[in-house]
DNA sequence: CAGCAGGGGGCGG
DNA sequence: CGCCCCCTGCTGT
């Protein structure tokens, strides 16, 4: 940061990576989707928002699409496709099989996903003009430009005519719920399904638009020829044998994320966090969150407490309390948590309000919990940090809470605390006493 | 049964 | 406000 006129440039270094990094998690925990996407009887909840950032035919349809929740049907596009492309909207990065490139990429134009897709008719003028690229002209808001290496121009050319969404095309039959029942494995799926047909397959009549269960039948469907906005393609990964057995699976790399207070360049380090975001092993994602976050030059502010006022505790690093603050007045405790003040709110001394009464919110930075306590979110923190600051004496278990490791030591003691009031059972653990008691009233 | 997580009450600083 | 303590419910083995 760096001050002229007591004004102060705060930054937050890696914060691309972060978000990034956080979005994915978010889509593993499935927080907060409000978006899911069907296809060959998988179900993918996700988020509108990447969804639409990443594809402005996403975004149409969302924008025709009232509903809270919509299930959109993908009709032609193989799940391992989809994932793949989830992956590449989400991290940015996905790893594909060279002999997958063409379908996947087509699956990619189909959905008109930026970065991926290509612009179907190369200008039907001619390839004469080399930048002749749509985007180049446009104002762009900031979409990504990989490139891709165009190994081959296999799609091009068997597809000329190929792609674009059909206009209108209705979910006259909506097939969606055929597999209802052995699908919600919702599951991070990962597919290894290698079908045959691979290269050539039928994108005729591309993606069924959204349906949804519950709501009173929207008209999502008509999509209209979204404009395409499509952009260079992306960079294939070449020798990529290594993640055969995985192939679509996500993997991310960012940078500039490695938790050790060493960075305080400012500057993104070139430092690959090789995270695997194996989506079948949802793996200690937490962890690498809070490092994320909690990066020593990173912009804690926002995490920062309300108590501040207006100052900022920037270099606090994100302990116990680092939570936000909201008066309930202004945002409730669900929902809204996006919105992530910065300033302090209780310009007032809400000091003596009694524990409990209506006086802040607590808001989890991680998750959607809220508590009016603030001594419960610390503990709630821990959740998520990892942290188990409680050892046990007698052997290597640790616990978030003292009260988890007091009944943990029981199992060292033998003390059985809990006892029945009508025959000589103890028992050490509460619910084993309730379970017990049963049995009396049973007979 | 053990572990974990959340909620609430009480108390002292 | 922070901590201690207790209670409760859920989950996994």
């Amino acid at each position: 940061m760096m001050a002229s006129d007591g004004m102060l440039s705060l930054s937050w270094n890696n914060h691309k990576a972060t978000f990034c990094h956080i979005l994915s998690t978010l889509r593993e925990k499935e927080r907060y989707t409000d978006v899911t996407l069907a296809c060959e009887g998988k179900f993918y909840p996700v988020h509108k928002l990447v969804l639409s950032t990443c594809s402005e035919y996403f975004e149409k349809m969302f924008e025709h699409t009232p509903c809270k929740h919509p299930v959109v049907v993908l009709k032609d596009i193989k799940c391992a496709d989809m994932e793949a492309l989830l992956s590449y909207m989400y991290d940015g990065v996905v790893s594909v099989l060279q002999q997958d490139l063409a379908r996947l990429i087509k699956a990619a134009e189909l959905l008109q996903i930026k970065g991926l897709a290509v612009p179907d008719e190369p200008p039907l003028k001619e390839l004469s003009k080399k930048n002749a690229y749509p985007w180049s002209s446009r104002d762009d808001r900031s979409s990504p430009h990989p490139k891709r290496r165009r190994r081959e121009d296999m799609m091009t050319s068997t597809s000329q005519g190929s792609s674009l969404p059909p206009p209108e095309s209705p979910p006259s039959s909506p097939q969606h719920h055929q597999e209802s029942n052995q699908s919600w494995d919702h599951s991070k799926s990962h597919s290894q399904d290698q079908r045959e047909d691979g290269v050539d397959q039928r994108v005729g009549d591309p993606v069924e638009p959204a349906v949804e269960f519950s709501s009173p039948k929207q008209e999502a469907s008509h999509n209209q020829e979204p404009v395409d906005e499509s952009l260079v393609k992306e960079e294939v990964i070449e020798g990529s044998e290594d993640n055969q057995g995985e192939g679509m699976d996500s993997r991310i790399e960012y940078g500039g994320m490695g938790g050790g207070d060493s960075n305080t360049g400012g500057e993104e380090q070139g430092s690959k966090f090789p995270h695997q975001l194996d989506t079948k092993h949802p793996q200690p994602l937490h962890e690498a969150v809070v490092e994320a976050l909690a990066g020593p030059s990173g912009m804690q502010g926002w995490l920062g407490t309300g108590e501040l006022g207006g100052g900022f505790s920037m270099l606090e690093g994100y302990s116990e309390d680092g939570n936000q603050e909201v008066h309930p007045a202004s945002t409730g405790p669900h929902g809204t948590q996006q919105s992530h003040q910065m300033v302090g709110l209780n310009g007032d001394g809400s000091r003596n309000m009694k524990r409990g009464a209506v006086g802040k919110v607590h808001l989890c930075p991680f998750c959607v919990y809220s508590t009016l306590r603030k001594d419960h979110m610390t503990k709630h923190i821990r959740t998520h940090t990892g942290e188990k600051p409680f050892t046990c004496p007698h052997c290597s278990y640790s616990a978030a809470s003292k009260d988890n490791l007091r009944q943990h030591v029981r199992t060292h003691t033998g003390e059985k605390p809990y006892s029945c009031y009508s025959c000589p059972y103890r028992a050490s653990h509460r619910s084993a006493l309730q379970f017990h008691m049963l049995k009396h009233q049973s007979s």
